[in-house]
RNA sequence: GGGCCUGUGGUGUAGUGGUUAACAUGCCUGCCUGUCACGCAGGAGAUCGCGGGUUCAAAUCCCGUCAGGCCCGCCA
C-alpha cells in the first residue's frame, strides 16, 4: 500500500523511461475499448495514465472498471507522447504513464457534483458535501494560499522575536462588544464560560507579564448575524507589543503585509502605506474602510446649498446635518428614470429619506430638484462637482451618518457596476484617529468604538469628563481594497486613566471591578506601555485569493444562519446532558422526541 | 428583528394557467486502440422545497412555511 515514488503533477519529460508508482483519484476515464485513458489526480496535479493490452491485459481490465473518483494505485513507465497528442491544457501534457499494474484501492459512489474548477453548484450542496467541494482544484489552491499566508506570518514574526502563545478558549463573558457564545459550566450550576471574541484582555496581561512581543493565530467567536465577509468563528492574527509606539508598529506591519503580497502574489507594494483619518475617510468616501481603487469621491456641498429653496437641503443644513454630492460621470443618458428612482430605495436601507438627482446638460441642469436652485447655486454646484454634460449628480442631505452611509454605498455600487475598479491592484490604507466612543441612544450612554482599553489621543484625554464624543482614539484600522482587514490601538496602561474611561462609559465602580478587576489589578504592578493589532486572516486570504466570500477561505464554514449543513450543527442534546448542566429549556418542539 | 433574490431528475438550467414537464451534464448497458470534458447507439432517473388556497385545470396565480444567498439593523 505504500511506495508512491512520485506525485502526479511532477511527472515530466525528465522522467521518461522511469518506472513510477502513483496514487490518487481518477478524475475522468476515457474508455476506447482496447485502450483506456485515466486522468489521475493527486494534490499536486493531474497526469494521464494509459492502459493497453500490449502493456498489461490485467491492468486494462482493471482500468475498465474505474469510475470517477475511484482511488487508484498505479505502476507504470513514463513515456513521451506523440507530438500530435500533447495536451497543452495540463503541465504534464507531453508525457503519460503506461500502466503495468493498476489496483483500485477504493471505489466511489457517483458524486453529487463533479470535481472541477468552475462550479455553479449551489452553496447548500457544496457545504453538505464539503469534503468533496474541497477536492476541487480552486479550493485546493485557496487552502494552499492560506497555508502559505500563515507560514509567512509566523516566520516573519518569529524573526522579530515574537512569542506564539495560547490563551484560553473558555473564558469570562464581558458586557462590551459583540454577543458571546456561552458554554454552561457543569461544576458551577448557573454559571457560564464565554468563548473569546478575541484574546484582548489576555494579550494585555501578557504584556504586563513581560513577554514584550506576543502573537497568536487564533480562533475568535462572535454570536452576531452573518455577512459574506463575517463568520461566527473566524481566525485572527493577534499581535501585541510593549514599548512599541504606533509608528513603529505601522512600519513593522507594513513590512509584513508587503512581504506577504510579494511572497503569495508576487506583487510589489509600496511602503509606507497611505493614511487617512476616520473623519477624512467618511467625508471623502462615506466609509471607514474606503475602497480607494477608484475615485468618484463624495463632494462637500453644504456651504453651496444650505440656503437653497429646496427644503430637504435647507433643513438638513439647519439641523446640523450635511449636504454631499456624488458625480457619476457620463451616465446621465444611459439610465432610465425608473432606474434612477429605484436608487432611492437602495439608499433607503441606509436611512436616507430620498435621493435627489440632476442630469447635467450643456447649459442647464435637469431633474426634479433643478427648479429650486438659483442661477448662482447652479453655477457653484457645477463648479464644485466638476460637472460636465452627460454627468448624473446625486445628493444626500441628512445627518452626517446617513449622508455618509447612503452616498458611500451608492459610490461603491456604481464603482462596481461601472467596472471602475482595477482588480489587479492591492490598495492598503491606514485609517486613524477613530472616535474613542460614540453615544448610544438605546442605552443612553457612551460606548467604546474599539474597546474600553483603547488609549485616547494625548491632546484629547482632558475631554473625558466633558465632551467624550470629541475624543480621538489612538486606534487604527488597516484597510485593503475596501475591506477592513485589521484593527488595533495603543492601550491604556495607567490605572487612573482606565478608571476615568470606565466612568465615561457609564460603568459604576462595582461593575468595572466585577468585570475587569483582574486587569485593573494587573495595572498596579508595573504595566508597560503597550499596543497591538489583530488581522482577520480569513479576510486577508479571501482578498489574496480574489474571492468575495469568506466561506471559500474556511474549510468548514457556516451558512448565513450559522448552521453547518455537513454536521447539522447546531443540534439538540439529550435531556441528560441538559440536566448535568443544570439547564432547562423554554422552547418546546412540536414533535418532542428526545426523552 | 426587517428587506430583496432563489428553490423543477444526482447536478446546472428551460418551462409564467391546459405540454407525455424540455435541455445539458452525470449515471447504467453495448460498441470503439490515441483519447484528453473522447465519440456513437440505447436506457433508467422528477409526486416541480413543503402546507394550504383560487380555478374545470397550478411547476406556473395567492397566502403561509422551510432551506440557501445578499443587504440593513447588529458586529470591528
Amino acid at each position: 500500500m505504500i511506495g508512491r515514488t512520485h506525485h502526479c503533477g511532477d511527472i515530466q519529460e525528465a522522467l521518461i523511461g522511469e518506472k513510477v508508482r502513483l496514487k490518487g483519484w481518477a478524475q475522468t476515464r476515457r474508455d476506447l475499448g482496447q485502450v483506456v485513458f485515466i486522468d489521475l489526480r493527486d494534490r499536486s496535479g493531474i497526469v494521464q495514465v494509459v492502459a493497453t493490452p500490449e502493456q498489461s491485459e490485467e491492468a486494462l481490465n482493471a482500468a475498465e472498471r474505474v469510475r470517477s473518483e475511484y482511488v487508484l494505485d498505479v505502476e507504470g513507465i513514463v513515456v513521451q507522447r506523440d507530438e500530435e497528442t500533447y495536451n497543452e491544457k495540463i503541465p504534464t501534457g507531453k508525457v503519460e504513464v503506461r500502466v503495468d499494474k493498476l489496483s483500485i484501492m477504493n471505489a466511489s459512489k457517483p458524486l453529487p457534483f463533479q470535481i472541477e474548477a468552475d462550479t455553479n453548484v449551489s452553496e447548500d450542496v457544496r457545504l453538505r458535501y464539503r469534503y468533496l467541494d474541497l477536492r476541487r482544484p480552486d479550493m485546493q489552491e485557496t487552502f494552499k494560499l492560506r497555508h502559505q499566508t500563515t507560514k509567512f506570518i509566523r516566520r516573519f514574526l518569529d524573526d522579530r522575536d515574537f512569542f506564539d502563545m495560547e490563551t484560553p478558549m473558555l473564558t469570562k463573558s464581558t458586557p462590551e462588544g459583540a454577543r458571546d457564545y456561552l458554554v454552561p459550566s457543569r461544576v458551577h450550576p448557573g454559571e457560564f464560560y464565554a468563548l473569546p471574541q478575541s484574546p484582548q484582555l489576555f494579550k494585555q496581561l501578557l504584556m504586563v507579564s513581560g513577554f514584550e512581543r506576543y502573537y497568536q493565530i487564533v480562533r475568535c467567536f462572535r454570536d452576531e448575524d452573518l455577512r459574506a465577509d463575517r463568520q461566527p468563528e473566524f481566525t485572527q492574527v493577534d499581535i501585541e507589543t510593549a514599548f512599541l509606539d504606533t509608528e513603529d508598529l505601522f512600519s513593522m506591519m507594513e513590512t509584513m503585509m508587503a512581504g506577504l503580497l510579494k511572497e503569495t502574489r508576487g506583487v510589489d507594494i509600496e511602503t509606507p502605506f497611505p493614511r487617512m483619518t476616520y473623519y477624512e475617510a467618511m467625508n471623502r468616501y462615506g466609509s471607514d474602510k474606503p475602497e480607494t481603487r477608484f475615485g468618484m469621491e463624495l463632494v462637500e456641498l453644504t456651504y453651496v446649498l444650505k440656503n437653497s429653496d429646496f427644503k430637504v437641503f435647507k433643513n438638513a443644513a439647519a439641523s446640523g446635518g450635511i449636504i454631499k454630492g456624488l458625480n457619476v460621470k457620463g451616465v446621465a443618458n444611459q439610465m432610465s428614470r425608473k432606474e434612477i428612482d429605484d436608487l432611492a430605495e437602495f439608499v433607503a436601507a441606509y436611512g436616507a429619506k430620498g435621493l435627489a438627482w440632476l442630469k447635467v446638460e450643456e447649459n442647464e441642469l435637469k431633474g426634479p430638484v433643478a427648479k429650486f436652485l438659483s442661477d448662482e447655486e447652479t453655477a457653484s454646484l457645477r463648479e464644485a462637482m466638476g460637472a460636465e454634460a452627460e454627468d448624473l449628480l446625486f445628493f444626500g442631505a441628512d445627518s452626517h451618518q446617513v449622508v455618509w452611509d447612503s452616498l458611500g454605498a451608492l459610490r461603491l455600487k456604481f464603482g462596481k457596476e461601472l467596472d471602475m475598479i482595477d482588480r489587479s491592484t492591492f490598495n492598503f490604507l491606514w485609517v486613524t484617529e477613530f472616535p474613542l466612543m460614540e453615544y448610544n441612544k438605546d442605552d443612553d450612554r457612551y460606548v467604546a468604538m474599539h474597546h474600553p482599553f483603547t488609549r485616547p489621543v494625548e491632546d484629547d484625554a482632558h475631554l473625558l469628563e466633558t465632551k467624550p464624543e470629541d475624543i480621538r482614539a489612538e486606534a487604527y484600522d488597516l484597510v485593503l481594497n475596501g475591506y477592513e482587514i485589521g484593527g488595533g490601538s495603543q492601550r491604556i496602561y495607567e490605572k487612573d486613566l482606565q478608571e476615568r474611561m470606565f466612568t465615561a462609559l457609564g460603568f459604576n465602580k462595582e461593575e468595572a471591578k466585577e468585570q475587569f478587576d483582574f486587569l485593573m489589578e494587573a495595572f498596579d504592578y508595573g504595566a508597560p506601555p503597550h499596543g497591538g493589532i489583530a488581522f482577520g486572516l480569513d479576510r486577508i486570504v479571501m482578498i489574496l485569493a480574489g474571492r468575495n466570500n469568506l466561506r471559500d477561505t474556511i474549510a468548514f464554514p457556516k451558512t448565513a444562519s450559522a448552521t453547518d449543513p455537513l454536521t447539522q450543527a447546531p443540534g439538540k442534546v439529550s435531556s441528560r446532558q441538559l440536566e448535568e448542566l443544570h439547564l432547562k429549556l423554554d422552547v418546546f418542539e412540536k414533535e418532542d422526541e428526545d426523552e
